[in-house]
DNA sequence: ATTATGTCATTAATATATTAAGTATCTGGT
DNA sequence: ACCAGATACTTAATATATTAATGACATAAT
């Protein structure tokens, strides 16, 4: 039988795990956990997002994202507003403290990036991203 | 500059999501979560292991652990006992009613997996399968 | 034997994950 | 205009993730 360690979904989080020690230690300099970055990182590129489009892109689930949002509004990193046309629905975007926080940070986790990349080298890590992708299109 | 959905850490998140919706009903079903199911999965195959075994094979923290074990020990899954030679280790084992359970669920989860497997094909999960392991291996 | 140091598991504190339930708002059909 | 159903977000309850600190035991060197 398929043998424990030969199960995917454990070997991309081991994967992910992996990856994510390249970037760990600067977040936690900064003081943000992952979930909080990423939550900036797309804010920076998208400008403004409701919370259901956030959480999507973050892979983060609502309830949680929540939570995050009120965090990183306590700690003056971004800021909601209610959509005018439909009132259920809230408009999240950066504060300016944020977009600086991020310019300084990015180019320190871009250079972790190209660690990474270069250890693993480019091409492998571009098949990579191409199977990833097939698998986040399926469907049972 | 590289763009928020193009990041690798991202992607193996949202695969590992993708996958797990394979498998995700029927241990709900069951009453367990992922993370239960991993330690149940790994203490089937390795008979007996401590603590600190299972967590570098199922990926959990220790504190994580922790109360996991505490809660499968609570619902009869698994059992407790100290080490002899060494006191501090804590050395852990299904009960006859987990390895019952185990038998139970297994079968449907590896049919869930060949679904998966037949709908990226063998060939590709056997590379990703590959170049996840190289990824595992990487150390900043 | 004693001390210093290290290791293993647990506890503590806070953040996030997950499912279910709740609230306010919107939308379509009547 | 009204109402049933859908949607967006939040709250609630429990489980897990993460880092730091603690307590019990082990080991090596003095």
């Amino acid at each position: 039988m398929r043998k424990f360690n030969d199960s995917i979904p454990l070997k991309l989080l081991k994967a992910r795990e992996s990856t994510m020690t390249f970037f760990r230690p600067i977040l936690q300099e900064a003081g943000l956990t992952e979930q909080q970055w990423r939550v900036i990182r797309a804010l920076n590129e998208y400008e403004e997002l409701e919370s259901k489009q956030l959480a999507e892109l973050c892979c983060i689930l609502s309830p949680s994202l929540t939570g995050i949002i009120n965090r990183l509004e306590g700690q003056g990193h971004l800021k909601r507003r209610k959509s005018t046309e439909d009132q259920r629905r809230v408009l999240i975007s950066l504060t300016d403290q944020a977009k600086l926080l991020f310019k300084e940070l990015s180019p320190r986790l871009e250079g972790r990036y190209d660690l990474l990349t270069n250890q693993i080298s480019k091409e492998k890590l571009e098949l990579l991203n191409t199977l990833l992708s097939e698998i986040i299109n399926l469907e049972p």
